[in-house]
DNA sequence: GTCTATAATCCGATAGAC
DNA sequence: GTCTATCGGATTATAGAC
């Protein structure tokens, strides 16, 4: 593996456990074990690298939930597997946890791959939301904002779960907003 | 106003604007026209002063929660109010905002400060839903569950909105799980 | 391409004069 | 109580040898 990949693979590491302003050009180096013309050499400083890692992460990220939504199961029952799906709690999101960072707000790349992933993800929720009242799986209602509340419900759960030290927490989040659009469902389906 | 104060003031300030890591005691000092001198006169360091100035964000947020349920409305009703009163998204919570950053989670005192706030919070909310279905305002479920999702939607609104550079990210999240909220209510009371 | 050496600045904290 | 001067170490980045 040359140097590059290293790096890019140090940094990745090291933005998702500290974030952008707390990773440092020479942390990065010594857990790639790269000298500072090395890192120098591949990429112009700290923001371009930093940029690098997280457009693949957003990349991937996209990738996982456009998979999660390309999938035979109905509409609704989509979506409660995004909103349900396994993750890593305590260790927070990737891409959300920077936009806590003021550094990272104040950057227009940055942010603009912050910002994008969300808005890419909402629309996809809000695309299977759409069908599932198309279904009438759950009644007519305005999908573009519960589309956001599910992302917020996710991202309030990292929150959450990594104030109190506990994975859970983010499951149960999550957990009470999937039992509250069932309900939806439900009491959508007794009545007819 | 004497240099105590300023120092805290000007702390709160750069706390709610920048986190913890990213807030200097320099900064803390310029904002307040105070010297080094000052600062560690009052102050045996940055944390201390930062745990003051958090113990008191997190009595007054726990204190405005507080009053927001001790009111006579019916009991979903108050849970709707928490959810959609009015929020500076793009400004983000002053304690939710800290659990993204490794040095607040890895110090005892300021990760008790922000976790014990949403265990407060967490727990007022699941005792208004209770109440709400004591009432039968909502069908009987886990309200512990839905406290963490309403606590969850209100952090994760903040990181959308300041992603978005939208504060209104924020007032759809919350709306959105709103409507969800009252959508239950009128199905159960449309079925007696 | 990769290294070491160095720059200028900032960090959190301390010392000691007044 | 408040000030200025200073410490040792970190920061992001550049220079120049190999």
């Amino acid at each position: 593996m040359d140097r590059r990949e290293k790096l890019i693979r140090a940094a990745r590491q090291l933005l998702h456990e500290r974030g952008y302003e707390a990773t440092s050009p020479r942390a990065i180096q010594e857990k790639a074990g790269a000298g500072q013309g090395s890192f120098y050499h591949h990429f112009p400083g700290k923001k371009a690298l930093a940029l690098a890692v997280l457009e693949q992460v957003r990349e991937e990220l996209t990738q996982a939930a456009n998979s999660q939504f390309d999938r035979p199961e109905r509409p609704l029952q989509r979506v409660l597997c995004f909103l349900e799906q396994e993750r890593e709690g305590l260790r927070g999101c990737r891409l959300g946890r920077l936009a806590q960072e003021a550094s990272v707000l104040e950057d227009r790349d940055l942010r603009r791959c912050v910002a994008g992933y969300f808005e890419d993800l909402e629309q996809m929720l809000g695309a299977a939301l759409d069908e599932a009242v198309a279904a009438s799986e759950i009644p007519p209602l305005d999908t573009a904002a519960l589309a956001r509340t599910l992302a917020a419900t996710v991202q309030g759960g990292y929150v959450l779960a990594r104030a109190g030290g506990d994975e859970r927490e983010l499951t149960r989040a999550t957990g009470g907003l999937a039992t509250l659009l069932r309900a939806l469902g439900r009491d959508r389906g007794a009545r007819r």
